[in-house]
DNA sequence: TGTACATCAGTGAACGCGCGTTCACTGATGTAC
DNA sequence: TGTACATCAGTGAACGCGCGTTCACTGATGTAC
């Protein structure tokens, strides 16, 4: 497959980007190659490099990619859920977006599930500066803002606001990734049980 | 350096479990080799299958040294914060705890921080039954208990306190993670800070 | 206690493998007239 | 619209490298007498 057009290489382009989305969000950026990358999207390693100016390149793209995913997951669920009016924020939208995020289902299927979760610790051991670090904090800032937009209530002032959302979200990111590790299916359940019941109860 | 005696040998066995231990917490299992595991203790990379049976075999060992050692901080804070008698249960121990795991120390030297944050994702990974999924759970179990000890309160049941032990542990190690994460100090200190006063005002 | 010899902890070279990256090449696409 | 040619997306071989693991070898340790 010598020379296509532009249309379809920029095609090409956006598949291996989508692709790698997935697949470092289930085996980790170190575990995908830049062959493997290319495969997914059914072309060869040689083209990589008319693409991607470099492994971490494509990395810190799919780790965007990822995140605007979930962004968007997130703006879904708001316009779904409008606030009620005179009442305190209707909290519908964020009931549903912890169900979803504690759920089996976002255990059992990183690919589509959470950057965040799937991707943190990627970035914490990546130097400052690095691309897949960068990408990630641009990320999670904008995840950070949807989910706040999404708890935020009408008694509170935007500083406590904000600072809860945080501290759920870090609830929901260490309770996915301990559920995911644990070897035990009711140990693992039980951790995601213990974070619905305890964010719930908030 | 040939044939030493079987009491160094044992020696030499357990500073690679240590010093692995710390490696792997730091970059990764994947990102620690058997050469490096054994420079640093000092041998050379040939040995290493005199000791060990694979490589998966010492990150399990050492990874169930990482949980061992936090383990025993644990317990050591409970006997230096003993329950003040008929009051409710002290909570010092509970609030060192707590500022000790969501400090800027912990979060800057992952080799001598908690296992459960610096190994989940490399667990959660792995394939159901592989031995660092294995060690990990075990080591959570671990973990959980002594943390529930920490923080179990004189009012409520023990369901109660195990479900809070194992939401306030994912937020603990949510918000390490994610503060390693971000490449933005100012972003990073906000989250530990606003996890700290979210587990203060419970 | 002293001697002879088997054991085995540690060494360093070697294995096959997959990695990220480079490059000469192919031939359809895109462009200039 | 048709032709000539430059461009460049994609191919597949090749590069140097580090990986996990194996193995022949060394020589002090441990043991049997």
């Amino acid at each position: 497959m010598p020379r296509v057009s532009r249309a379809e290489a920029q095609q090409h382009r956006q598949q291996v980007i989508d692709h790698t989305s997935r697949l470092i969000r289930e085996k980790g950026a170190e575990q995908v190659s830049v062959p493997l990358a290319m495969a997914a999207a059914g072309l060869t390693h040689g083209g990589f490099y008319r693409h991607f100016s470099s492994k971490d390149d494509l990395i810190a793209r799919a780790l965007l990619a990822a995140f605007a995913e979930r962004r968007q997951a997130l703006d879904r669920l708001v316009d779904e859920h409008p606030p009620t009016g005179t009442d305190p924020a209707d909290r519908s939208a964020r009931a549903e977006f912890l169900a979803l995020y504690l759920s089996t289902l976002h255990r059992d299927h990183p690919a589509d599930g959470c950057a965040a979760a799937g991707l943190v610790a990627d970035a914490a051991r990546a130097e400052p500066g690095a691309p897949i670090r960068t990408a990630f904090t641009t990320g999670l800032r904008d995840l950070v803002d949807g989910f706040q937009q999404l708890t935020a209530s009408t008694d509170d002032d935007a500083g406590t606001d904000r600072r809860t959302a945080l501290a759920e979200l870090s609830t929901l990111v260490g309770a996915v990734l301990l559920a995911r590790a644990s070897d035990d299916p009711a140990l693992s359940h039980e951790i995601l049980d213990a974070a619905r019941q305890h964010l719930d109860e908030a």
